[in-house]
RNA sequence: GGGCGCAUAGCUCAGUUGGCUAGAGCGUUUGGUUUACACCCAAAAGGUCCUAGGUUCGAGCCCUAGUGCGCCCACCA
């Protein structure tokens, strides 16, 4: 049965056919596991990846804590399921066809709409197959024949169906409101899609005229033409006298009707405390207007440009109209003043270009509306109470880390309502229609109500028209992700229904009907990075516990981000971006795997660098070694998977590591269940490395018996499965060429109360272990040759028959002892390196270096020194023995007991 | 302005309900070709656990304040 393996584990190699093996064998989709009805559903959707482009690091580290999560699970006899998808990104996606679309000197508006569609849809389905063949090179086991797309068929319906019920329950409205708008993309964008620039501003004092009794400050003179009031400080004594008057002013040769109002939101330091109130460029100002009903005057439109009415500024862009009004302000001596201030400019978070404030009418979803059929709760509430203390009837949703819950919160209660459309072309379009009839004064007033609807309707229910025109925009991105969950889940459009939820209230739940929907939702756990906490986990929250009357997921495992190795953010203008792909091309997807998941805890960014992948190709390489050693020269042919073993039989090494193995079981199956990923492969890495092949392989070297073979093939065996999620290329190949028939992926998870014999291993082999370090240590310490071969005394006292009958593994363990003599005691031999292992004296003979020796003592004793002041000054304390428990203090007693003999020893040699 | 986090060896980080002579990997130093592995083996050096108080028999861990760094949210008219 002798094999031979290449001396280096090359992952390129094997990598591919491996996956394909497992793709083949079906075992990625639940269904084809052999598992009886009884068995526990495990279910995570991924993190559909934007249809932009490629893979990054990012996508690293979620495919990998994902795919241990399935793994793990799968091997512990769950039907696990993975549910793959990509995200069609509407911005996102649109921005980057129409960045390659100015470089042929073309743009959307030439093109069509159902040119540049075709032209996005083609671009998506390139980048959807080229981001599959990466998540296959990660080595997920996701199930590829259920892959779904925000944009697809299925998720259409899904989009659909829930805005209609939104729509029909009052949640979804049409309304004006001041926007966001981005007049680049010419269309909207949510709160969070706005980032904040810091910048130098220029902040101009002035006055509207010379009729007007102050001044007022302001960065952006160009919206004053828009300014229907002035707003001052209540508490403010320069302005109190003003309140309440109406000015009209001639302001750049537009007539303004300004009244000067009272609100607390005016700060009394800023500028000269008074503001000039533009409702239709301003958020606060469209507030404040309302609250004080004002008019709004629209000054800039969707282009950024002046609109109509404005004279000389009419057409004009906004920053050349800021330029003419400040020249005007100037010469008719009513600028003041000048100042630079910090800034912080709000910029489109897709293209980077400065948002312009308009008033726009939009699509919004209300937050705050109570809905009948979910408790009388409005989402806002649902939302923070499945999390906050769980709702229909299920567990509080589990963040982790937990210190994000506060964040989500947080985040939740100052919610306003979600603008959800959108004025770009790539996306689900919003299921609204209208009746072109009542533009032709026909059937109205009917006909002005809008057709919403999940299907395309024929023709106007009110009259029968069949000239019905859709709505032109789409629907915010986060729409349709915040459906995922559920919408995955579903094998065709016409298995998402609307169903009577049979609550008082009559309200009406989405239902997917489908096998998979009741085996899998909700799901088990969505895990991605902390930074989509609001964008996506919070939306699926909202959109789930609304529409199907359930939480999506029970756990929500939040990763950190990848940084660079000096902690910077990688992007591609700082050039410090590493490739998941290269890494996996240089070190193997195994490596690349364990350096996302080791040395890192959740929700805490991690610095990576190339060398700590290649550290980790250095492990998988030792565990090839470790497993081409055993396979070369054991009998697999007699490993069956739980070898009786005979206790008389075992050596007290064999007893040590099958209790350590025992427990190492335990304690990765414990980790597993807490999302303890850092700390399972930590440790498991150093009983691979350490004590597995550092020690006992060492050992079996030496030291031959009947076991030996059973114990080194079942311990390799167990190493290999708790391996498996992890680094499941390796771990595969290894089981392949141990001649196993089934594949490892789909083997049962080991399991730490099975143990191999009931013995426990007690301190003997840590005994030895230490007599031999001890030794090493010695030799090392007094340059010793290393070649040089010693004679050694050791006095055993009662531990005598144990060491006799290890003294072949003391000679040999890179000791390099010719002769060992061993007794109970005798007395101190002169000239010869002392060491001791607990009550064990070690003389090492013919070797000494007399000063080495002398420092090296010396420390030793310094050493112990400073443990017998610290045990004496701990044990000397009343207080401390009548406080502590009695384990703690035994333990330093017993401390102190042994620190006090070996001194007395090492003082008398 | 509001909130969250981080600070432990040269570097990157662990440190679970307080019980330590404070750990790992990388790097460094010394030595080594040994029944798998130089992507290796053996040994070692390296720490005021950010600072100052407090609680406690006992603090890297808990509390208070401060310093430095990072992130998120709101927003500057």
């Amino acid at each position: 049965m002798k094999k031979e393996l290449p001396k280096a584990y090359e992952p390129s190699k094997y990598e591919d056919g491996i996956y394909k093996k497992w793709e083949e064998s079906g075992f990625f989709n639940p269904d084809n596991l052999a598992l009886d009805k009884k068995a526990k559903s495990y279910a995570v959707s991924m993190p559909p990846p934007n249809v932009t482009g490629t893979l990054h690091m990012g996508h690293a580290v979620m495919l990998a804590v994902e795919d241990i999560l399935i793994r793990y699970h799968r091997m512990r006899g769950y039907r696990a399921l993975w549910v793959p998808g990509v995200d069609h990104a509407a911005i996102a996606t649109q921005t980057k066809v129409e960045k390659s679309l100015r470089g042929e000197g073309t743009d959307r508006h030439k093109l069509g709409r159902a040119e540049f569609l075709a032209r996005v849809n083609k671009f998506a389905q390139e980048s959807r197959d080229t981001i599959v063949n990466q998540v296959k090179k990660m080595g997920s086991s996701c199930d590829w024949s259920r892959e779904a797309y925000t944009l697809d068929e299925t998720r259409g319906r899904a989009v659909r169906t829930v805005f209609k019920m939104m729509y029909d329950d009052g949640l979804i409205y049409r309304g004006e409101r001041v926007v966001n708008w981005c007049p680049r993309c010419r269309s909207t964008l949510a709160d969070d899609e706005v980032e904040y620039k810091e910048q130098k501003a220029k902040l101009y004092t002035f006055k509207y005229s010379d009729n007007f009794p102050f001044t007022i400050a302001t960065t952006r003179p160009e919206t004053k033409l828009g300014d229907t009031a002035v707003a001052v400080n209540p508490k403010d004594k320069r302005y109190k006298k003003y309140i309440g008057k109406v000015y009209e002013v001639n302001f750049c040769g537009a007539p303004l009707k300004l009244k000067i109002i009272a609100d607390r939101k005016v700060d009394m330091n800023f500028g000269t405390g008074a503001l000039g109130v533009t409702p239709a460029h301003s958020a606060t100002d469209w507030i404040m207007a309302e609250e004080n009903g004002l008019n709004i005057v629209k000054v800039i439109d969707e282009h950024g440009n002046i609109r109509e009415g404005f004279g000389e500024f009419s057409g004009q862009d906004a920053r050349k109209a800021r330029e003419m009004i400040v020249k005007k302000l100037k010469e008719n001596g009513l600028l003041r003043k000048e100042d630079e201030i910090d800034n912080n400019l709000s910029v489109c978070y897709r293209c980077d270009t400065p948002i312009e404030p308009l008033p726009s009418l939009q699509w919004f979803i209300n937050v705050n509306k109570k809905i009948k059929s979910r408790g009388n709760k409005s989402i806002k509430e649902l939302s923070i109470d499945a999390v906050k203390k769980g709702v229909f009837g299920r567990d509080k949703i589990r963040i982790i880390p937990e210190r994000f819950e506060k964040n989500y919160f947080h985040w939740m209660d100052n919610l306003r309502d979600w603008c959800v459309s959108r004025q770009i072309w790539f996306g689900h379009r919003i299921p609204v229609w209208y009746c072109g009839g009542r533009d032709k004064g026909r059937c109205l007033p009917a006909c002005e109500n809008p057709i919403v609807s999940a299907e395309t309707p024929e023709e106007c229910p009110h009259c029968g028209s069949k000239d019905l025109i859709q709505d032109e925009s789409t629907l915010d991105t986060w729409f349709s992700s915040g459906l995922w969950t559920f919408s995955t889940l579903a094998n065709s459009p016409d298995q998402i229904k609307i169903e009577n939820d049979g609550s008082p209230g009559a309200g009406k739940k989405l239902v997917v009907d489908s096998e998979d929907f009741r085996t899998f939702h909700p799901t088990s756990v969505l895990e991605t990075g902390y930074d989509i906490l609001f964008f996506w986990v919070a939306r699926m929250i909202i959109m789930t516990t609304y529409a199907v009357g359930d939480i999506p997921f029970q756990d929500v495992y939040l990763h950190g981000l990848v940084r660079d190795a000096k902690g910077k953010k990688m992007s591609k203008s700082l050039g410090n971006v590493i490739d998941p792909l290269d890494m996996i091309k240089k070190y193997g997807t195994d490596a690349t795997r364990l350096s996302m998941v080791i040395g890192t805890t959740p929700g805490n960014d991690m610095n990576l660098s190339e060398e700590k992948v290649a550290g980790y190709r250095n492990f998988a390489n030792k565990l090839w070694n470790i497993s081409r050693y055993i396979i070369t020269n054991s009998k697999l042919k007699t490993k069956s998977a739980k070898p009786r073993l005979k206790a008389q039989n075992l050596t007290d090494a064999d007893k040590w590591i099958l209790e350590k193995t025992g427990n190492l079981i335990d304690e990765t199956t414990k980790d597993l269940n807490n999302y303890a990923f850092s700390q399972a492969g930590e440790r498991l890495r150093e009983f691979t490395w350490n004590d597995f092949a550092d020690w006992y392989l060492e050992v079996s070297k030496f030291e031959k018996n009947k076991e030996k073979n059973a114990i080194l093939v079942y311990v390799l065996e167990s190493l290999l499965k708790l391996w498996h999620p992890f680094m499941p290329f390796v771990t595969e190949k290894i089981w392949e060429e141990m001649e196993n028939d089934k594949m490892l992926i789909v083997e049962e998870w080991p399991r730490g109360d099975e143990r191999l014999c009931a013995c426990a291993a007690g301190d003997n082999f840590e005994l030895i272990k230490s007599i031999i370090t001890a030794i090493r240590n010695a030799r090392a310490e007094n340059k010793v040759e290393p070649t040089k071969k010693i004679k050694a005394v050791i006095y055993a006292g009662k531990r005598e028959k144990l060491i006799e009958s290890r003294a072949e593994l003391i000679k040999n363990l890179r000791t390099r002892i010719s002769d060992l003599e061993i007794k109970g005691g005798g007395p101190k031999i002169k000239d010869a390196i002392y060491v001791s292992a607990g009550e064990i004296d070690i003389y090492l003979i013919g070797a000494v270096d007399k000063e080495k020796e002398k420092e090296r003592i010396k420390k030793e004793i310094e050493n112990l020194e400073k443990v017998i002041k610290n045990a004496k000054i701990k044990l000397g304390n009343d207080e401390f023995v009548s406080k502590a428990p009695e384990k703690v203090v035994n333990m330093e007693k017993d401390k102190l007991k042994k620190a006090e003999s070996e001194l007395k020893k090492l003082k008398n040699n």
